[in-house]
RNA sequence: GGGCGGGUAGCUCAGGGGUAGAGCGGCGCCCUUACAAGGCGUUGGUCGGAGGUUCGAAUCCUCUCUCGCCCA
């Protein structure tokens, strides 16, 4: 028999447990177990290279409350961990760290050992995509181990031995298979078409990948001619774009423009004749109503490109800075070549903004406009804010440059995918909207390529024709077996690498694959989706995926687009989504905001379980108000569970009966049974939230009822339970505060695993034959059926009532709570006058009442209140 | 501009037709044989505002203000 420690010391616990958990092996998931006893996690995937943050903490604590709870109720618990280490947070990482640039151009070196770059002045090195990827994989493992830390210490109840990192081979070949099995079915396509493009990293983004900001901008008015005579003006905010003017375009409604409908213009400084066409586009409400369409200004202007067959007038170009381009050859036709290109000349080589200032002075010029009188520019230029697209981690506006690129096809499967989304459950339920937001507003297929190094190679080849050119129409696939393969490193079937770059050779895709076509086969990486049939079929699709809501559009997303297309399955049942932290000013704690608090002090100061409570106080879905106060309620509640269990164990060790489940029936005291009453309705409560995973609220009535028990029912039990002589009273009160214990515990392990497990392995682990709290059986309803509810009415609310009025006198006067009474007189109606007297001797005793001294009478009592209680103290020091 | 969620005590939050709740904080007490990193008591609110439904509204409906997020 362990002896129960006088203090709690969460450092030494917190270890100790870690240790022996790991030891016992009652986080790992059996592979032999049927899909049915299973419970599967499809566990986000963190960046290792970003900061550890207290909105981690939060996230996870959330998944693992509620994987504990499903182990402790016999599932056989599938909860990996992964680790997303593409893109291009590592690799700026490991550039920095090592001194060294993927190039994909550059031959895989087997012998190369990267080498920590020491002075700043060390000269870059160029190293084959393969070789950077291992470079990644040394400097990530680092960071892992430093996050693997700090869940272990959380108390993360994951299986260790279920690791993955996105960038690791396992995951690399799941994610050529998806995109192989992508092709195959059709749902891939490669085009050379106008693309979001980052012009500082110089890659293209999905639409996921972006987000409005607002920004400043101008209005101008900008008269065009007519080739027929005649004029009108344009509004625009993009000037420097005129002369990629392909159309000038008016609301088919719009009765100002009708007559000019199928008339050709001309635009000024660059002299293009181009169509006025209708387009549904144009707002009539908006500047002057007509605008120019241009190559490319926006995402209209791409829409309204695609269909109407108009020519490419690209100007823009992969740096972001306006092309070498000359103007009086198709397609820069111009009606003034030598005007065009001195027009032109001014804005060449500059950046967009620095093109549009120049462009407007131009314009402004007197003989600007087409006739040459006057200046093309009219009107005041009207300063506005508009949103302007950004890469979500980039510094400049995006623009559309035409590359080529691979795409998933999405638009035409909107509905579908709508559909999946409902065959999900989600957590909270509003969140779907979310979703269904999100995929009704898709205006782009997904962009699969990036044009980076630290990621997934595509497994493609490009024959190269006699004449060096690549020849995009042929690509050359890898074989599955083959995966995961660079294409960069190693040839394709049926050449040689020696014949890489030469005509009638080969050339291997460049790009790597976008973050999220790894992330979103997290289920298929865990479930070894086309390689483990068996184990797949026993773990997808997943039971819960938890995670925060800012990621609905791309990560809960594009996993149900690659559950479907591959499968035509769901990724998971549940989707349970997080709140964010904020910081006291409600912003959310972010890195760049450099309001983030750390947790390793919150861990060490307050305990893993107080931080786990902080974190499962939240409701599901709610963003949570950073507040230190909430840490020292979740200590104060620990040391709680301590203290009550420490005084009921010295009790039942007291009584002989440490080593021994007493039987229920020895529960018999009203008190008691009532209590037990008590304790059946929030188990019943509680559970039912579990179920539907609304974990805080089960917390809530758990930590509710076990202060009452604290409180009220230690303190009205207490003296009972002190008798000398082995009477039923004493045996009641002994089973019920076994009974008690054994299920707070239980109720509070999936929230505070260690100080429960610490408690629990005193005398219950002993007794129940269970070595760990964390794989006993949730508790029951049924386990309780054996204890009947008292004859009378609401007995615990009476006793209780009388023994707070007692406590409130003492205080009043000043004495202390073991103050002897020496009169009480209760009065109050009959039937709780009933209830009372059957508890009655339980709340003298608490109360401290003298022998004969109480008076218990029928009357009335202060509204809302059962009793009137009078209560007098011995005037005895 | 569209969608979603929130606004309840000084603070952090529960509650969601039937007498406004908890913890923290404040104030006052108590070293009582589990617990002073503790306990007990006590003080705090026109439930954002205005209408409506109802015997009865913090709760349901309409409008509105405000904060946040998502999407344009």
């Amino acid at each position: 028999m362990r002896t129960i420690p006088e203090k709690y010391d969460h450092r030494a616990v917190a270890a100790a447990w870690s240790a022996r958990w790991e030891e016992l092996g009652i986080h790992r998931w059996d592979p032999t177990r049927p899909r049915e006893e299973t419970f599967a996690v499809d566990t986000p995937p963190p960046t290792v290279s970003g900061s550890l943050h207290v909105g981690h903490v939060f996230s996870y604590t959330h998944q693992d409350v509620m994987v504990r709870y499903q182990r402790m109720l016999g599932k056989n618990i599938a909860y990996p961990m992964g680790w997303d280490d593409n893109g291009l947070p590592t690799e700026r990482r490991v550039q920095n760290v090592f001194g060294i640039r993927p190039d994909p151009a550059v031959a895989y070196d087997p012998d190369w050992k990267p080498q920590r770059a020491t002075g700043k002045d060390k000269p870059v090195q160029q190293v084959s995509r393969l070789n950077f990827i291992e470079a990644c994989n040394i400097i990530t493992q680092e960071d892992e181990a430093v996050f693997e830390q700090l869940w272990r210490k959380l108390g993360l109840s994951i299986d260790w031995s279920q690791q993955y990192a996105t960038i690791d081979t396992h995951c690399r070949r799941l994610s050529q298979i998806s995109f192989l099995d992508l092709v195959q079915r059709g749902e891939v396509y490669q085009t050379l078409a106008p693309t979001l493009w980052d012009v500082d990293l110089r890659t293209a983004v999905a639409q996921a990948e972006i987000e409005d900001r607002e920004r400043p901008g101008t209005t101008q008015d900008i008269r065009f001619a007519l080739e027929d005579g005649g004029e009108f003006t344009i509004s625009t905010t993009r000037p420097e774009l005129l002369g990629a003017c392909v159309a000038v375009v008016a609301h088919p409604e719009d009765e100002r423009y009708q007559a000019l409908f199928g008339q050709t213009a001309i635009t000024p400084l660059f002299h293009a004749p181009v169509p006025i066409l209708a387009a549904t586009h144009a707002d009539p409400a908006k500047g002057t109503g007509i605008l120019m369409v241009c190559t490319f200004g926006d995402i209209m202007d791409v829409e309204f490109w695609k269909s109407s067959g108009l020519p490419l007038k690209q100007l823009i170009g992969l740096d972001g800075r306006l092309l070498r381009v000359r103007y009086g050859e198709p397609p820069l036709e111009s009606r003034s070549p030598e005007q065009a290109r001195a027009a032109y000349a001014e804005i060449e080589g500059l950046t967009p903004a620095q093109a549009r200032k120049k462009t407007v002075e131009l314009l402004a010029r007197d003989g600007s406009a087409v006739d040459g009188r006057g200046p093309a520019l009219v009107g005041k230029p009207e300063p506005i804010r508009h949103p302007i697209k950004f890469y979500e981690r980039g510094d400049r506006p995006l623009e559309f440059v035409p590359t080529r690129q691979w795409f998933i096809r999405l638009l035409e499967h909107k509905q579908a995918l709508i559909e999946q989304g409902r065959k999900i459950e989600w957590h909270p339920p509003h969140m779907r909207s979310r979703y269904e937001n999100w995929v009704e507003g898709l205006n782009q297929d997904w962009c699969v390529s990036r044009q980076r190094y630290a990621g997934v190679p595509f497994p493609v080849w490009y024959p190269l024709r006699k004449d060096g050119e690549t020849d995009y129409d042929h690509p050359i696939f890898a074989h599955e077996d083959s995966l995961p393969v660079d294409p960069s490193a190693v040839p394709p079937p049926g050449y040689g690498e020696d014949q890489r770059g030469c005509p009638g050779g080969f050339s291997g895709d460049p790009d790597v694959m976008d973050t999220w076509a790894t992330s979103s086969l997290t289920p298929q990486i865990m479930s070894h989706w086309r390689i483990d049939p068996g184990r797949h079929q026993k773990l997808f699709p997943m039971d819960m995926r938890p995670q925060s809501h800012e990621i609905i559009r791309t990560w809960a997303f594009y996993t149900i687009v690659k559950a479907w297309m591959h499968e035509d399955a769901i990724p998971w049942r549940h989707i349970v989504i997080s709140g964010w932290i904020l910081d006291p000013d409600r912003k959310k704690m972010s890195k760049s905001k450099g309001n983030v608090v750390t947790p390793e002090q919150l861990l060490d100061e307050y305990s893993p379980d107080a931080v786990r409570y902080w974190a499962a106080r939240a409701r599901l879905g709610a963003d949570t108000t950073f507040d230190a106060k909430v840490f020292k309620v979740g200590r104060r509640l620990c040391t709680k569970v301590f203290n009550a269990s420490r005084f009921s164990f010295m009790q039942l060790d007291r009584v002989g009966a440490s080593e021994q489940l007493l039987p229920l029936d020895h529960i018999r005291e009203p008190l008691d049974r009532a209590f037990v009453g008590r304790l059946r309705d929030t188990l019943a409560h509680a559970t039912r939230l579990l179920e539907k995973f609304e974990y805080a609220g089960a917390l809530q009535i758990t930590e509710e009822v076990f202060w009452e028990f604290c409180d009220d029912y230690l303190e009205l039990v207490k003296i009972r339970s002190y008798q000398e002589e082995d009477t039923p009273g004493r045996r009641s009160a002994a089973a019920t505060l076994q009974l008690a214990l054994s299920t707070f515990l239980r109720l509070f392990a999936p929230f505070l695993p260690f100080v429960t497990e610490e408690v629990w392995s005193w005398r219950l682990a002993g007794v129940t034959g269970q070595p760990s709290i964390h794989t006993s059986p949730w508790p029951s309803v049924q386990e309780l059926v054996g204890v009947p509810a008292p004859d009378a009415g609401e007995v615990l609310n009476c006793a209780v009532e009388v023994l707070r009025k007692i406590r409130a006198a003492k205080t009043r006067a000043k004495k202390s709570l073991r103050w002897p009474v020496t009169a009480l007189v209760i009065v109050g109606p009959e039937a709780e006058c009933a209830t009372l007297r059957s508890v009655l001797s339980d709340v003298l005793h608490a109360g401290n009442v003298e022998k004969d001294a109480h008076h218990l009478a029928k009357g009335a009592s202060p509204e809302g209140e059962r009793f009137s209680v009078e209560v007098e103290l011995s005037t005895d020091s």
